[in-house]
This record gives C-alpha cells, structure tokens and sequence, in this order.
DNA sequence: AAATATAGATGATTTATATCATACGGGAAA
DNA sequence: TTTCCCGTATGATATAAATCATCTATATTT
C-alpha cells in the first residue's frame, strides 16, 4: 500500500456528487481534511476480518471483493466493488469490527475518511444523513435483488449471471479480463472450482462465449441471460 | 386487517428504547402522532410487492415473512422477522417501491408511523440519525453473517440452522410450533418441499427432533449445531 | 535454470438434491 | 355429506454437482 501525497479536492472528483453534494464549505473542508487517498496493488489486503472500523471507504480505481474465511480456511466472497462504490458503507455505523476482509482485485486506488469526521458530518447536516441513508437502503435493496436472483439459479445460471455483471455494470463491454481465477468465481458463487472452469468450457463449446485465458467475450447475451429462467 | 383505536404512547412500549430514545418531547410527540397500530391475522398480506413505501413498520407482536415471487409463481422467503424487528428499515429511504412482500406468519400487530415524519425526525436530530444508521448497519451485519453461514451449509445443515434459529432467537425455548409449512422452510432455504419434509423426518428418525405436526421439539442441540460443520 | 506452487483443464465416480409418482388425512367448499 | 385441495409423507428415479484423480501450462521461488 502506498499513500498518494498530491491529492486533488474532492470537489474535482468525478463521484463527488454520489454522496458529498449535500455539503456546505465548512462541512467540505472537514471531510476533505479527514481524507487520505491509498494505492494498492493487484492482491493486496485492504482490511482484514476483525480490525477497527475508523474509516469510510470508498472506491476510486480498481476492484475490489470483500470476503470471509470459514473454518476450513476457504474464502466465501461477499461481493464485488466497483469505482465509485462506498466499500463498506453498510458496516461503518455498527459500532463493530469488520466483519470480512477486503482486498484488490486490481490495482486500485482507495478514499478513506476519518469515521468521526463523517459521523460529525451526519449527525450535523440533516440533509447529507437522508442521503446517507439512501444511500444505504439502495446498496441493501442490490443485496437483496441479487440474492434473489442467484437464488433461482442453478451453476449455469450463475456463472452466466457473474459474466453478465463484468460485462454490464464492470467494464461496460463484452470482451474483458475475468478479474478473477476460477477458483474465486467459485467462492463468490458457492461452486467449486472444478465445475466453474467445465461450466466455462462448456459455454465456449455452445458458442455463449469465448476465452483465452483470462479474457472473455460474451457472444450471446440473450441466451446468456435466459439460462436457467425459460425452463 | 383491523387498525387498533386503543393505542397507548410509545413511551410505555417495550420496545421503545431500540430506537426512539434519543428523541426530545417535540419529535416524540409528532412520532406519536403519526403513528397508527394495525392487527394483521395470520396469512394476511401486510404489504404487496410494488406498493409504495410510505411508511415506517415495526413489529410488535407476531411474527412476518418478507418474500418475492418469481416467474414461475413461486415464492422465495427473504427474511422472518420478530417482534422488536423494524421490519423494513433498510428500505424505507430508497425513495422505490417495495421490492417484496410482507405477510403474517401469526397473528401479528404492527406500529405504522409516517414516513415523512420519521425522515423529518432524522433530518432534525442528529442522534437519532446515528441511531438509526446503526440500526441499520447491524441488520445488514446479520444479513451478511446468515448467508455466509448458509453458503458453507447443505441442505441437512441449512434445516438444523433454521430450527435452532426458531428455538433460541423466535421462541426462546426447545419445543415451539413451526410457524411455516414445510414449503415455506424450503422457500426460506432454497430446498424443494419433498426434501424439507425428508430431511425432518431423518431428524426425527436420528433422535435430533420430535415431531408432532406442526409442534418440534429440539432433542439434540449440539448435533443440529454442528451438522455440515465438522466435516 | 531448476524446483515448486498455482491456475486451468478434463475424465471417472460418488453423492446430494430435484423430480415424478403415489398415498393419506384434514379442512374448506360445493 | 361428498368432493376437492393442500399439507405431509415416502419411494423410485433422474439429474446436478461435488469429489477424486490426473495432466498441462504458467507463474513464482530458490
């Protein structure tokens, strides 16, 4: 981790309008003040299970999953994050240590802010906690969709689903870079390695997709997106 | 649905404490105000997916289901909640619709209040919106802690997870009725019926439970904790 | 460069779970 | 009262997915 001395305003940053709209100057300038921004490499951990939440996070570059290690010592990954996500909103207000870890899939560029800073910052600006809030209510309801989603499906459903959201809500077209091994694919959607990678191949035979190595182009979305909901 | 005509102030409810502690007597009292009691009867729908949320729940006796429909007309259970459960807070400030269903699994009696009131009361007191992302935040904590829980479970230790959770966190005791039918605990765990209903007879058969109907009694509680974890 | 781990790939086999079929008892509706 | 639906129950069978095994290619460490 290396931390990034020649930090812009927040005011000039492309999220500033996501959550930090509500703002007037003072209130700015404290949160601007509280704020570090932190590079990270492609495998790094950002936060492990069990440290103080101090922070508020959010993400500026890069990917990263946040996951949790079962007694068996395999990883079960919660979810993905994205720029412009705020990493770990749903967790900051509970008084609790993180309950998973973090780390970056990418190379990734992270804002913290000093969590007292933002707490004064809510509980003194009426308006910037309702959109906190939203905030919060709209992560929450993206839970709740995908879990419903996901609980539909079966493995092919799944992976199809996970290809999907790389190709739509990641990187925006249909040929990238699985950020992911295999393995981790099976961790986010409990499947295990091995049927992640014949599911794969087995997509590229009938022609959904294609792969070389790590990259992938969808081919068919439409048949991708109807997997195991026709039936 | 009956709505209650009767209703005593807030501050004589057990439950007052779990969120309504840090008001001042003003905002108490429009609290207050804005508050309607409703007595639901088992299986009646409390709100129906897509109705306009335009007010904040909590439960103060009985018990809910949350749940959404697919397209195939078949149910998937969200979450139960219990008295004391603020039933949907994590979505009452989205500004959508609901995105599921609320229905009584018992005769259930719920406290309504105006959601432009409590969002008033949040803008307006700082506290009280710590308080409330709080709240928040340690729901979304539950959530994410039972679906890792149930990502490294089978189907055995998905249905021994759900009695023990009727036992010591619903009930609070070893012999309770099962207030879902066996369908309904194969919607809120993603397992058909016919495997539910085998997997409790196996329990009784293993001396784990007893069943009499609907009433389940608890034989072996460590067993139930431990099935697909000693592996 | 050699040695070692890790990721990806695929086949054979076992196990878990879903599906299909049938039956029975109780309560609701005709 | 009779009929019909629904919840519970269980067996037989089919299918999905996990597990075990083996192999190659590619990193990573020594």
């Amino acid at each position: 981790m290396k931390i990034k001395n020649d930090i812009l305003s927040c005011k000039t940053c492309v999220y500033h309008q996501l959550l930090f709209g509500e703002l007037n100057d003072f209130e700015y300038k404290l949160v601007n003040e509280a704020r570090t921004e932190m590079l990270f490499k492609r495998g790094e951990v950002i936060k492990e299970e069990g440290e103080t939440v101090n922070s508020f996070l959010y993400l500026r570059r890069g990917l990263v999953k946040l996951y949790k290690t079962d007694h068996h010592g395999k990883d079960h990954i919660l979810s993905i994050n994205k720029p412009g996500d705020f990493v770990n909103l749903l967790a900051i207000f509970s008084e609790k240590n993180y309950q998973y870890s973090i780390a970056a899939l990418e190379d990734t560029l992270v804002c913290d802010v000093k969590l007292e800073v933002l707490k004064y910052v809510v509980s003194a600006n009426g308006d910037f906690s309702l959109r906190v809030l939203k905030k919060m209510s709209q992560i929450s309801e993206e839970i709740i969709e995908s879990r419903f989603e996901q609980s539909q499906k079966q493995v092919k459903g799944r992976i199809a689903q996970i290809l999907l959201f790389f190709a739509e809500n990641i990187y925006h077209k249909e040929v990238f870079q699985l950020p992911l091994t295999r393995r981790e694919v099976g961790e986010l959607l409990s499947i295990t390695t091995e049927n992640t990678i014949r599911t794969l191949s087995e997509f590229r035979k009938d022609g959904l997709i294609d792969i070389e190595g790590k990259t992938i182009q969808l081919l068919d979305k439409e048949r991708l997106e109807n997997i195991n909901i026709t039936g």
